[in-house]
Order: C-alpha cells, then sequence, then structure tokens
DNA sequence: CCTACCGATCGGTAGG
DNA sequence: CCTACCGATCGGTAGG
C-alpha cells in the first residue's frame, strides 16, 4: 500500500498511523495528545513540530478516507458493467478496505464528528454525495430490472453499514477467512437486492 | 413506552434522558458534566444529588438496553416459530428500538467502550451472549434447510449492523415512512438469507 | 526535539 | 439545589 508506506516512512506519517490506532480505540475526545505522543515515543510538545493541532489529525484521516471513497465510486460509475456488478464491486471495495485499512476507516466513519468548521460542512457534503451516488446506481438497477423493488437510500445504508460489521470481525480473530467472510458478505446482501 | 415515562417522571429519568440525547450527538468524553447540568436546567454540582457519576449515567443506559435485549431474544428463542421466523421478529425489533428508543440504542451500540470495570467486562460479556444465541438462531435454520449455507457469526454481525444503518435514516428526515423502512429492511436482510 | 509552563476546563466535593 | 472551590488534566506555546 503506498498510504501506508507513506505513514511509516515520515514522523507525520508515523503519528498519523498510531492517532488512527488510539483514535479507533479510546475515540477522538479521550484520546490525549500525551497519550498519543508516548505512542510515538516523543513529549507532547514536540507533536507541533509535524501536525498544527489535534484537529488536523482527524482532517488528514477523514479526508484521505473521502478522497479514496471518491477515486472509487467514480471510476465504478464510468466502467461498463450492470449494476449488479457495480454493486459487488463496490461492495469487495469496501470489504477490502475495512480489512486492510480498517483504523483509518473506522475513524473516518465514527469520529467524524469531532471535525471543526469548514472540515465537519465539507466532510458531511462529501459523505452525502458519495451515498448518492451509489444510490443512483441500484436506481437505475431498479428500473433496469435487475434489483429488486426497493427504497435505494435505505438500500445504501443497509449495505454500507452491513460492512461495517467487519469492525467486530476484526477483532474476535475468527475462524473464517478474510475471502470467505467477503464472499458471505456479497452472497447474504447480493441475493437481497437481486430480483 | 414505560421506560420513557419512568425517563420522565423523576429528576434522575430526566437526566438520563438528556444524557442519552447529548452522549449521541457529542459522544461520551465530549459531553462535559456542565453541558448535561444546562439542558437539565440546573448547576452541574446539582446533577450529584441524583447520580454518583458521569460514569453511572452511561451504566444506566447501556444496561437497560442490555436487559431489553436479553429479555427478547429469550422470548424469541421460547417462541413456536422456524428460524426464519424468528429472525424476522427480532429484525423488526431492533427496528423498532432504533424508530423508538433511538438516543439509548446509539449510546449503548456506540458509547460502552467509556464503561470503566467491572462494567465493561460485563457489558461485552451480555453482548457476546446475544450474538452467540442469535447465531445459533441462524445455525439452527441452515440445519434444517431453511436458510443457505453461510457462516452464521458473520451474518448476524451483517444483520445487526444493517439495523443500525437506520441512524442515518432517522437523522436525514426521510420521505419514506418507519413501516416501510421496516419491510424494505426485512425484505432485502430475509432474501438475503434464504435459500 | 525538550523543559517549562499557560489558561481553560474537566469531574467531583464541601458546606449550607 | 446552589455557591465556592479542589486537584488533575487538557491542548497548545515560548524559548532554546
Amino acid at each position: 500500500m503506498a498510504k501506508n508506506q507513506r505513514k511509516k516512512a515520515s514522523k507525520k506519517g508515523l503519528i498519523l498511523k498510531k492517532a488512527a490506532i488510539m483514535f479507533r480505540e479510546k475515540g477522538f475526545a479521550a484520546t490525549s495528545m500525551r497519550d498519543l505522543a508516548e505512542a510515538v515515543g516523543i513529549e507532547a510538545a514536540s507533536l507541533y513540530n509535524h501536525i498544527r493541532s489535534k484537529n488536523e489529525i482527524l482532517e488528514a484521516i477523514c479526508f484521505d478516507m473521502a478522497n479514496v471513497y471518491n477515486t472509487t465510486i467514480e471510476s465504478v460509475e464510468a466502467s461498463k458493467q450492470n449494476s449488479i456488478q457495480k454493486i459487488e464491486q463496490l461492495l469487495r471495495f469496501h470489504i477490502a478496505q475495512m480489512t486492510e485499512n480498517y483504523e483509518d476507516v473506522y475513524v473516518a466513519d465514527r469520529e467524524w464528528k469531532h471535525l471543526d468548521e469548514p472540515y465537519l460542512s465539507n466532510f458531511k457534503t462529501q459523505r452525502s454525495n458519495y451515498r448518492k451516488k451509489f444510490a443512483a446506481i441500484i436506481e437505475d438497477g431498479i428500473h433496469k430490472n435487475e434489483i429488486k423493488k426497493i427504497d435505494a437510500p435505505t438500500a445504501v445504508l443497509i449495505l454500507l453499514h452491513a460492512v461495517s460489521g467487519i469492525e467486530s470481525w476484526h477483532r474476535s480473530k475468527a475462524k473464517i477467512s478474510a475471502k470467505e467472510l467477503e464472499d458471505n458478505m456479497v452472497m447474504i446482501m447480493i441475493d437481497g437486492l437481486r430480483k
């Protein structure tokens, strides 16, 4: 992963990486800069040679994820596949992110509330736009009779939240492999949508 | 709702209710006792005539929800229905909780990490037991050929997280009604499981 | 990258 | 239920 390499290469990258781990474990508000500094191996004051503020760390994590999501859905939109295939591709993308890039995904998904303005509004807009694009793909599938007649925005919420359920799987050191997990999820969700 | 009545009847009930709203909005750690006191309409120090600590409030919310969950799944287990019917009943229960008792459900689901020991361990155990009971129902349906061959613990995670997606629906003042929402969700999830 | 420190705010208590 | 206050900890800065 290019991103993971970057995150380990520089000190700022290390700070972002450790921060994501701690923000997931304890939450943004309950993680102190002194906790973070200890995990990085420096004094709290020294963090500020690499980052401007605690909130800037959260911004970096959230908007890096938003960019990955935007890039992906734009490429899926542009591809020549039917709607079921597009949805399956998006599901597999989200599952892969969850298993490979767990900490960042979790933080961007659950801790974005702690963003300050104007970043908060910006993030909420991007999030809403992503869901609208996803819903449009489902809507298209309904019109083309590939997908059962359901409320598309509701289906998007179900799909995205279902994927976030992998979080617990990740923690539980389950016996099932990542591949099996992915296939199980895709089967359940796709069969649920299909006519 | 008996519980809502109790929560409005006494001052302690009002504190728990306002706390659930604020813990959901800002998170447990980012909600101060002074914020909470203002919402209740008293001084921060006066809160301590009704509760022992900030953590006690979180405990009350989380364990009230755990009790509701336990009671429900025990009654579903004891009922004479096939596995698909049991799962549908549990799904409708969770959806109803999400639409009727949103704040408490959300806090018990997302903020329990901030519980102190021994409550934290207790809560995690109850949560794990609930999921095991749910998985056993799915497992039973697989053996009886009512449900496709999938990994039952994974299916439980998908179902429970999918339901939590209603959170965003709740916030978005969607055009779809609660009844339609419920039917859409049940249809997608049940069809996804069925053989 | 560290020592030394700031003002603000936190959860909670004493005493009435 | 309030005023007055406590020690601890917070994010962040000055200066080297």
